[in-house]
RNA sequence: GCGCCUGUAGCUCAGCUGGAUAGAGCAUCGGACUUCGAAUCCGCAGGUCGCAGGUUCGAAUCCUGCCGGGCGCGCCA
């Protein structure tokens, strides 16, 4: 199997090997990624490459004169006939116009590589582990959370189809203050049944935070105060946690029974960890809606030794550390927390360190063990990326918010050091930690519009949109339209821009959301294809497209060439978004072509040569559209469901 | 103050990683359904690529300095 792209490369390489023979280049020449590009202007032909400007250095030559040379030998080594013209153009252009049979031959291509075509091998295999939402288990996940999640998820889709070995993870951070404070949350509502049974009826009336009562007595003051804590407190008054006593007011027995309470930490009380479990469920399901799913989901708790069978990675990395210069006790710093329980000696990575490449190096030292003792979020993840590194990934690659951009010299530096380490040790696998193994992508914050106007989100009052409520919102006709609209739109950003999501728009059914400009262009497709077949037209699957003729035909054979390119370009730059602009632009050029031949040269007409090449094209379309949608985990409908008409729309708005 | 991201048509954004005369959608205006889907298409108009230097055959893209916007700079995660 091969493509377009790699013929004319495979071409091209002939020809520099000639150029060589012919002395036209030097001998001693390292091969290179030869670059193909579809220029604008149709009179630049079919194809275009900078190789002479690549080459000139080497050869000594200016690119032009360079070009001058080559051009007759690209003819000379082209025995298949791929190439009906090449022109030396401006400063050093090749222009290659293709020969009919060449582009025509991109639709049996597609044709016959099905839902494979597209597919690469630019990955070679690496193995990379893919880290994602990671979203703190304490609540529902919001838009920003969502956009990170589709990013992640369409990048590994993306990669996986370029060669890339991934494995996707999600970081469950089920540790420390945050979770901690989600349990005495719930436990306070758990309390107070009559205040809860209040509160929940107020807030099932839709009224987000303001009840008679206010919260539970003792509610932690940086607590988490959204409805959905009283809710969860109600599910565990119902189901209980396994546990001998029923009632909840008892303090002393519920203590007595938090049996996984050893160290009397609240992030390790049964009740928190059934709320978190709880939390994360939701999360889970949430990100279904989205058809997200995570090869591994990675507890935090087992880096610290608290879940059966794994031992305190946390605590033994850090002493490791404090036996290099990487780590050292502060013996000045007092704890500000009052809840400390011993004023001891808190621990500090040098990030600061002369010995850190520049690009890794920190603007301070960073605590990675309180003065209490307890070790920080930093700490953990010290452990953690040890341990991804420890797996034998190659590469790791971390979706975070863009708030957290500060925190990415400090991982790699990290990760460093601990290369520095091991080497100390005399590991012989020390080399594979190092800063540039890891590569963090920041992903934009998603701002949520309705018709143009922002939309109040207030996370301290505990009233926020949630992902959920999103996806429900901008859900029509199709169960899958609210996934496909979410995905899509939050596609059709790179992830360093801003991103505006209109809920408005999203649920729009014209060009303004292209994702329906894009399933539409599919459903015409098939639409076309289901006549031919109901009047039996349709030609065998790999009968020759030979028949095609016309510029715009020739337009969208090298239009759906493109894909396998497309694919290996947004993997390598991890920019899953140039999958979705290539699909709207594919679709607008067969639209284009659809309306512009509607009299003169119809998909189905009388001459059957005509009828079964474009029948080729269209079902090439088909296949190169639908493969970019799965792609981007957006379903390909066969036919969209009827709008609602105008009166409808009217009464409505 | 320091660091990261960003500035492209009236608005929202692409721009194949340094290539040829910078492109879409929306909005405005004017056109196209008797036929395989008008959720579409065609046309008009719209630009000092924030500003100023620099690098070279060539810059929206790279380097420097300003200006404007966003976000960070916790013994939070």
């Amino acid at each position: 199997m091969t493509t377009l792209h790699e013929r004319i490369r495979g071409l091209l390489s002939r020809a520099s090997q000639a150029a060589q023979e012919h002395g036209v280049l030097p001998q001693a020449l390292a091969p290179r990624e030869i670059q193909l590009e579809r220029p604008r202007q149709a009179s630049h032909g079919d194809m275009a490459t900078n190789l002479c400007f690549a080459l000139a250095k080497a050869a000594g030559k200016n690119p032009r004169a360079l070009a001058e040379a080559f051009a007759p030998l690209v003819r000379e080594v082209d025995v298949e006939g791929w190439i009906q013209a090449v022109e030396v153009a401006g400063p050093g252009f090749l222009n290659l116009r293709l020969s009919d049979a060449a582009w025509q031959a991109s639709v049996t291509d597609v044709l016959l590589q099905g839902a494979d075509f597209g597919l690469g091998n630019a990955g070679a295999q690496e193995r990379v582990l893919l880290e994602f939402v990671s979203a703190n288990p304490t609540g529902p996940m919001h838009v920003g959370h969502g956009r990170g999640a589709v990013l992640g998820d369409t990048l590994a889709r993306v990669m996986r189809a370029s060669g890339y070995d991934v494995t996707t993870e999600y970081y469950i951070n089920n540790v420390g203050n945050q979770v901690g404070k989600l349990g005495e949350s719930v436990w306070c509502w758990l309390r107070e049944p009559d205040k809860r049974a209040t509160a929940l009826a107020i807030w099932g009336n839709g009224d987000p935070v303001a009840f008679p009562d206010g919260f539970p007595a003792g509610f932690p003051e940086d607590g988490y105060r959204g409805a959905y804590i009283a809710e969860c407190a109600e599910d565990l008054a119902k189901t209980g946690l396994d546990c001998p006593t029923a009632d909840w007011t008892d303090d002393a027995a519920w203590r007595a029974a938090d049996v996984e309470s050893v160290t009397g930490r609240a992030d390790n009380r049964t009740i928190t960890v059934r709320a978190w479990q709880r939390q994360l469920d939701r999360i889970r399901d949430d990100l279904g809606k989205l058809d997200i799913r995570f090869d591994n989901w990675f507890s935090e708790r087992r880096l610290h030794g608290l879940d059966p069978e794994t031992r305190d990675a946390v605590k033994d990395v850090t002493r490791r550390l404090l036996g290099t210069d990487w780590a050292y006790e502060d013996e000045n710093a007092a704890p500000d927390d009052e809840d400390a329980v011993v004023a001891g000696r808190a621990v500090f990575f040098r990030g600061t360190s002369e010995n850190l490449p520049k690009q890794f190096r920190d603007g301070k030292d960073r605590v990675i063990i309180r003065g209490d003792g307890r070790p920080t979020y930093f700490a953990a993840d010290i452990a953690y990326h040890d341990h991804k590194l420890a797996r034998g990934f190659d590469h790791l690659i971390n979706v975070l918010g863009a708030d957290h951009h500060g925190y990415v010299s400090r991982l790699k530096g990290v990760i460093h050091a601990l290369g520095d380490l091991r080497r100390q040790e005399g590991d012989a696998n020390a080399a594979r930690w190092t800063g540039d193994r890891l590569e963090v992508l920041l992903v934009q914050m998603v701002a949520l519009l309705r018709d143009g106007k922002p939309v109040p989100m207030g996370k301290r009052s505990g009233e926020f949109v949630t992902l959920r409520d999103v996806i429900d919102d901008v859900t029509t006709a199709e169960p899958a339209s609210g996934r496909d609209a979410v995905r899509f739109l939050f596609l059709m950003r790179k992830a360093d821009a801003q991103l505006d999501f209109d809920l408005e728009v999203a649920r729009r059914t014209s060009m303004e959301n292209p994702v329906y400009y894009v399933q539409y262009g599919h459903a015409r497709l098939c639409s076309i294809l289901e006549r031919a077949a109901k009047e039996g037209r349709l030609p065998a699957l790999d009968a020759p497209a030979t028949a095609l003729a016309l510029d715009d035909e020739r337009a969208l054979a090298l239009a759906i060439a493109e894909l396998p390119e497309v694919i290996a370009r947004a993997a390598k730059a991890r920019e899953p978004h140039q999958v979705a602009y290539y699909l709207t632009d594919l679709c607008r050029a067969f639209h284009g072509y659809y309306s512009r031949h509607k009299s003169d040269a119809r998909v189905i007409g009388d001459d059957d040569a005509e009828t079964h090449a474009r029948l080729q094209l269209v079902r090439a379309l088909k296949q190169v559209i639908g493969n970019g949608l799965r792609l981007l985990g957006v379903s390909a409908p066969e036919r969209m469901t009827a709008l609602p008409d105008a009166a409808e729309m009217e009464a409505e708005g």
